[in-house]
DNA sequence: TGGTACATGTAACATGTTACATGATTAG
DNA sequence: CTAATCATGTAACATGTTACATGTACCA
């Protein structure tokens, strides 16, 4: 079996590799983990954990399984993937990317009719609501959990930062001034 | 001359159009100029600046003008392009985007030698209280400059956010249990 | 005269997004 | 039996990144 030995991981592969540390899933299941786990700080969508699981396969740090029902197919991490993890937790990881289409918008709004940025704000603020409702749920569940059943810590951490960011996200929307706002109770 | 009439701008093209808007600028003050304005919540590379701008100028939205000194070329926003920028900012802008691979360090945690961890939480925090510290600085020289002089109200909200962002990251490493932030002082 | 900052651009590649095609299994 | 959900995958394209090639102007 011919295997590169140690090509680079980007952060995505890196990250599936981390969930396969704790047992085989299938690209599916991958899906719908990332999305629970990372989805706040880290996206990831159905088409790349295939092509990474594919290229990875290839590579040798995990090995598909056989499929099972409903053409399910488990992938394992390798000791060469344990490997490459480890590998990738050695470098420095790289500063965060934020893309925030809504402050472009803001940010130009002199050139933005004042009803449409209000509505933009509006409808922004409002998802950003729930998403800290979202994360207060979480939190609470993760607190009533009996010990040893919740998230670990370091879950508990990434689950910290959400909170606090979209805390922060949301004092900013109240902070606004009302001629980027718009009236008062638009949002409420 | 033949216009293709109205592909969807992306938020990134639509930026430098925003810029246009006060003027013509060449590429590169478009770097310079998306760096220091939309540097905290978008980024933008030389290429793309470049690519979007031929790309733009093919569709009629900008217009390369005469090369000057050093073959500066600036680019002029034509109406067809602020048709296009208001086009843009109708759409309700997308969700944002967060990459933020320490925190996928710090979520694969149980996985990861704890002196590197804690190495790697200490580099992002000090970097970030650089930023932190520069965006008071802004914010600073903004309230201190002659009213009518500082940025407009639009820019000093995006501001905001940079700043609110920051301090919120900086709360949750100094609220981050020793085990993840390694021992008290690497970080201070 | 030599280094630095300015300035434009291309090429190659990596990554991310959207849409689609296909079929299995389960619940009602 | 049929709709919804589960599940895998491909194709086409858009966007983003890195590295390089080329040359100009300024300043010490």
């Amino acid at each position: 079996v011919i295997v590169v030995p140690d090509r680079a991981l980007n952060a995505t592969a890196a990250s599936l590799l981390g969930f396969l540390h704790d047992g085989p899933l299938t690209g599916w299941d991958l899906v719908a983990t990332a999305q629970r786990r990372i989805g706040a700080f880290w996206s990831i969508t159905q088409s790349q954990v295939y092509r990474e699981l594919a290229a990875m396969a290839a590579d040798g740090l995990v090995e598909a399984g056989e499929r099972g029902a409903r053409d399910r197919r488990p992938y394992t991490i390798t000791p060469a993937g344990r490997e490459a993890f480890t590998a990738w937790t050695a470098e420095l990881p790289a500063a965060e990317l934020i893309r925030f289409p809504l402050l472009l918008t803001v940010g130009f709004g002199a050139h933005v009719a004042p009803e449409r940025l209000a509505g933009h704000v509006a409808h922004h603020r409002a998802r950003h609501a729930e998403r800290l409702a979202s994360y207060e749920a979480l939190k609470a569940a993760a607190e009533s959990a009996p010990a040893g059943y919740g998230p670990d810590m370091y879950r508990l951490a990434s689950l910290d930062f959400g909170l606090r960011y979209e805390r922060a996200v949301l004092a900013w929307f109240d902070a606004l001034p009302e001629e980027i706002r718009g009236p008062a109770g638009g949002s409420k």
